[in-house]
DNA sequence: TCATGTCAAGGCGTC
DNA sequence: GACGCCTTGACATGA
C-alpha cells in the first residue's frame, strides 16, 4: 500500500506545472518551462521519498501546450534524459505515479473535435510515461465523460472510442467512477465491454451510487485491475468538506472517518490518493496512521 | 510591488 | 441563453 497526494507540494518553494499564456508562446519559453518544471518535479519526488509518500499525481502541465498544434518544440528529445531520470528515481525508490487530464479530455462527446484533441492529450500525457521508462501499471485516469441527455448512448460512445485509442493509451486508461453522472455500476458496464479498469474513489460512491455498501465496492473496483498488467488498484481518497457543498473535498484529513474507512477497506492492498486540499500534510498524517496500525512500514533513513 | 482579472480545452445545473 | 461551478494555480496586466 502506498500513500500519495496530487500535483502540487506546498512545502517546497517551486511549481512542476509553470506555463505561461499561449498569445506569448515561444519554442525558448517552452524549453525553458519544461527544464524547471522537471527539476521541480525531481525536488517534490525526492520529498515524498523522504516522507515516505510513494504515490504521487503528476500535473497535466509538465509540458505547456504539450497537446496542442502550436507546441512543435521537439520536447520529446531535448528532454529524453530528464525524463529517464525522472523514471529511473520512481522505479528505484518503489513509487507509483499517475496522470489525471483535465475535464477537457472527454472520450464519449458526440463532437469529433473534442474527441481527437481528448485523445492527443492522452497521447502526450502517456507518451511521457514512455519517456520515464515506466509500465502499465503507472496509469491515466479519466471520467467517463457527459451524459447528453442519453447514458446508454453516452457509454457506447465511450466504448466505441475506446476500441480505437493507441495501444500506448489503452494500456494505461482507468476510469473513475465520478460524483454526479456514472457511478460504480456504470463504469462496472464499461469495464465488461473493454476491460478498462476502475479507480475507485469513495467520496464520489458516498454522493453517487446505486446501494452498494463501501466495502463491496472496493472489492468490485479491485476486482478490474488485472495483478500484474495493472498491478494494485489506485484509489481516490477524500470526505466532505463540513458545513460547505455537497461534494466539496474537506479542506484536511478527517482521521477518524478516515480509520472508519480502513476498516471498510479491511485486508484490500490498494494505493491510496489523498484529495485533500492540504496536500501532503494529510498524506503524511495518513500515512502515519497506517505506520501505527503495521499497514506500511517505515521511512527508511537515508 | 501588489491586487486583480484572466487563462486552450467541456459539461451540467440553475435561473 | 447566460452564468456559476467544478478546482486551481499562477501568468499577465495595470494601478
Amino acid at each position: 500500500m502506498r500513500i500519495g497526494y496530487p500535483c502540487v507540494n506546498e512545502s517546497l518553494d517551486c511549481t512542476s506545472t509553470s506555463t505561461f499564456r499561449l498569445a506569448s508562446y515561444s519554442d525558448e519559453r517552452v524549453e525553458l518551462a519544461v527544464g524547471n518544471n522537471l527539476a521541480c518535479l525531481q525536488r517534490i519526488l525526492v520529498y515524498n521519498v523522504a516522507q515516505h509518500l510513494l504515490f504521487f499525481r503528476i500535473g497535466s502541465g509538465i509540458v505547456p501546450f504539450g497537446s496542442h498544434p502550436i507546441n512543435t518544440f521537439p520536447w520529446q528529445t531535448r528532454f529524453a534524459a530528464e525524463f529517464r531520470s525522472v523514471g529511473d528515481y520512481i522505479k528505484a525508490n518503489g513509487m507509483r505515479v499517475s496522470f489525471h487530464p483535465d475535464q477537457f479530455v472527454v472520450l464519449n462527446s458526440p463532437d469529433a473535435g473534442i474527441v481527437e484533441r481528448s485523445i492527443q492529450e492522452l497521447v502526450y500525457q502517456g507518451s511521457m510515461l514512455d519517456l520515464m521508462g515506466l509500465d502499465s501499471t503507472h496509469k491515466l485516469q479519466i471520467h467517463v465523460g457527459g451524459l447528453y441527455g442519453d447514458r446508454e448512448l453516452a457509454i457506447s460512445r465511450f466504448i466505441a472510442t475506446y476500441q480505437t485509442l493507441p495501444e500506448a493509451v489503452r494500456a494505461r486508461l482507468v476510469i473513475e467512477n465520478d460524483d454526479r453522472l456514472f457511478s460504480l455500476q456504470d463504469c462496472l458496464r464499461v469495464h465488461r465491454a473493454v476491460g478498462i479498469p476502475i479507480l475507485f474513489d469513495n467520496f464520489h460512491h458516498e454522493c453517487l451510487n446505486n446501494g452498494e455498501p463501501m466495502a463491496e465496492a472496493l472489492r468490485l473496483a479491485a476486482a478490474t485491475w488485472h495483478p500484474t498488467r495493472d498491478g494494485i488498484m489506485m484509489m481516490d481518497y477524500s470526505s466532505q468538506a463540513p458545513g460547505e457543498r455537497r461534494g466539496k473535498h474537506t479542506a484536511s484529513l478527517e482521521e477518524d472517518l478516515f480509520q472508519d474507512f480502513l476498516t471498510e477497506l479491511g485486508d484490500l492492498d490498494v494505493d491510496i490518493m489523498l484529495e485533500i486540499k492540504d496536500k501532503e500534510a494529510s498524506a503524511g498524517r495518513a500515512c502515519g496512521i497506517l505506520r501505527d496500525l503495521g499497514r506500511i512500514v517505515a521511512a527508511q533513513t537515508i
